[in-house]
DNA sequence: TAGTCATATGACCTGGAGGTCACATTCCTA
DNA sequence: TAGGAATGTGACCTCCAGGTCATATGACTA
C-alpha cells in the first residue's frame, strides 16, 4: 500500500504518477521497470517517490488494486442480457464484457496482464491471490454446469478450469495486442469481424469441453 | 554464432560453459541473465567469455540451435506407430513425442521456452524465425486436414493455427513445470495418469476444431 | 632455444539500477 | 507572524550490469 503522503496529494498529481508507472510496466514489465524513469516521466523527484511508495512493487500492487476496483464498478453496471443463460453463454458474455473493459483501459490492462501472465509464472510473487480468485470463480462455474447437466459429470474440474483460464487469457491477450494497433480500439473490438472471431475461439473451447470427456471415455 | 576460439575448446569445457548458460537462462530468462554469473558458474574468466561469444544473446542463439539439432536427431529416429493416421492422431503423436523429448532435456527446454514464450512476445527479437517455422508447419497441417475432409472447410486456417500453437505450448509448459517437481520426470511423463491428462487436453482442442465452425455457422 | 601467435586473465571502465538523507520549501496553526 | 510539521529535492551512496584491454601464459615453429 502506498503511504499516506501519496493519498494526501491532489488527484491530478496522483494520476500523473500512476500514468507514468502504468506506461513503464506496460513497456518493461515489473522486473525491468525503472523507478528512475517513472520519476522522470511523472515530474517528481526521487525522494518524493520513496515518500509515496515503499518500492516499485508497491506501486504495481496499487495499480492492480485500481484495475480490480474499476473492473468491479464496470461489471456492477453491466448485466447479462438474459437471466436464463447456460454456463457457456454466461462465460461467453463475461469474456466479451471483459474485452470491452480491456478496450476502455488498454494500457492498464496491458501492464497488469503482462506482469501477471508473463512474470508471475516465473518469479514466485504472491500478487495478492489475484490469479487464485479467478480460478476459484471458474471452478465454481464448472461445478454448477455439471450439476445442471450442461457439462458431462465425468469432466475433471481442475482440468476444465485450466482450459477456460488459459483460453480466456489467450483470447484477451490476442485481442488486446491486435486492438492496440488500431486507431479506435473500442470500435474495432465491437466490429462484427472481431466479435465473430471471439465467438469462434470460444466455441472451440466450448465444444471441446462439452464433448471431450464422454467421447474420451467412449474411445477407451 | 560463437567465435572460432569457442569451437577450439575441448568438448568438456564447452559443455561446462553451455550448462552454466542454460541454467542461467532457465532461472532468469534472457533479459535478466547475468554474464558475470555465467562466468562464475562455469569457472572461466570474463575476458574468455567475450573471446568465445559476442554477448549473451549470442550464447542463447547457440543454445537454441543446439536444442533444434537435438530435436531433429531425436525425431529422425522416431516414427509414428501407424502410417494412416488422421491429422489429429498425428498431431497428438507429435505432441507426445515432443513431451518425451522435453523430459529428456528438461533444463534446456525450460530455458528456451521461457525465453521464446515469455520474452519473445514483448521484446521484438527475431530469434531466427524459430517460432515462425512452427506456425508454418501447423498451417500446412491444417490445410491438409481440410483437403482430407477431416476438418470443416469453413475453418479459418490462421485461427486454427493459433489455437493449436497456443494449446501445444500451454500443455508442454504445464507438463514440464509439473514434471520438474517429480523425482523421475521421464517416468512420470510416461505414466498412465499423465498420458491420460495429455489426451484429455488434446481432445478438448480436437473436438473444438472439428465441430466449431460448422456448428457456429449453423447457429447464425 | 628464440620468437611468435593463440589463448587466458581480472582489474578496470561506464552506466544505470534501487535506495538514502541533509537540507530547502511550503503549509498550517498558535 | 513566528515556529514547527509535513512535504519536496537532488546529490550521493552502493551494487552490479555489460564490456574492454594490457599483460601473462603456454604451445608450436623456425
Amino acid at each position: 500500500m502506498p503511504k499516506q503522503t501519496f493519498f494526501n496529494l491532489p488527484e491530478e498529481k496522483r494520476e500523473t504518477i500512476i500514468n507514468a508507472a502504468v506506461d513503464e510496466f506496460a513497456q518493461y514489465g515489473l522486473e525491468n521497470a525503472s523507478t528512475n524513469r517513472i520519476v522522470e516521466n511523472s515530474g517528481i523527484s526521487k525522494g518524493s517517490f520513496y515518500q509515496y511508495f515503499e518500492d516499485k512493487e508497491d506501486v504495481f500492487m496499487y495499480v492492480l488494486s485500481l484495475l480490480e476496483r474499476e473492473k468491479m464498478d464496470y461489471f456492477k453496471g453491466k448485466h447479462p442480457p438474459s437471466t436464463n443463460m447456460d454456463t457457456f453463454e454466461y462465460f461467453r458474455w463475461m469474456i466479451k464484457a471483459g474485452m470491452e473493459f480491456n478496450s476502455a483501459y488498454p494500457r492498464m490492462t496491458q501492464a497488469v496482464s503482462r506482469v501477471l501472465l508473463g512474470e508471475g509464472l516465473y518469479y514466485g510473487k504472491n500478487f495478492g491471490d489475484y490469479r487464485q480468485k479467478t480460478t476459484q470463480a471458474l471452478s465454481m462455474m464448472i461445478q454448477q454446469a455439471i450439476e445442471r447437466g450442461e457439462v458431462d459429470s465425468s469432466v475433471d474440474v481442475d482440468l476444465a478450469v485450466m482450459v477456460m483460464d488459459t483460453w480466456s487469457n489467450t483470447i484477451s491477450t490476442y485481442i488486446l495486442n491486435e486492438g492496440l494497433k488500431q486507431k479506435d480500439i473500442m470500435k474495432w473490438v465491437r466490429s462484427a469481424k472481431v466479435q465473430e472471431k471471439i465467438d469462434k475461439l470460444l466455441y472451440v473451447m466450448e465444444y471441446g469441453l462439452r464433448k471431450t470427456e464422454s467421447e474420451f471415455v467412449a474411445k477407451h
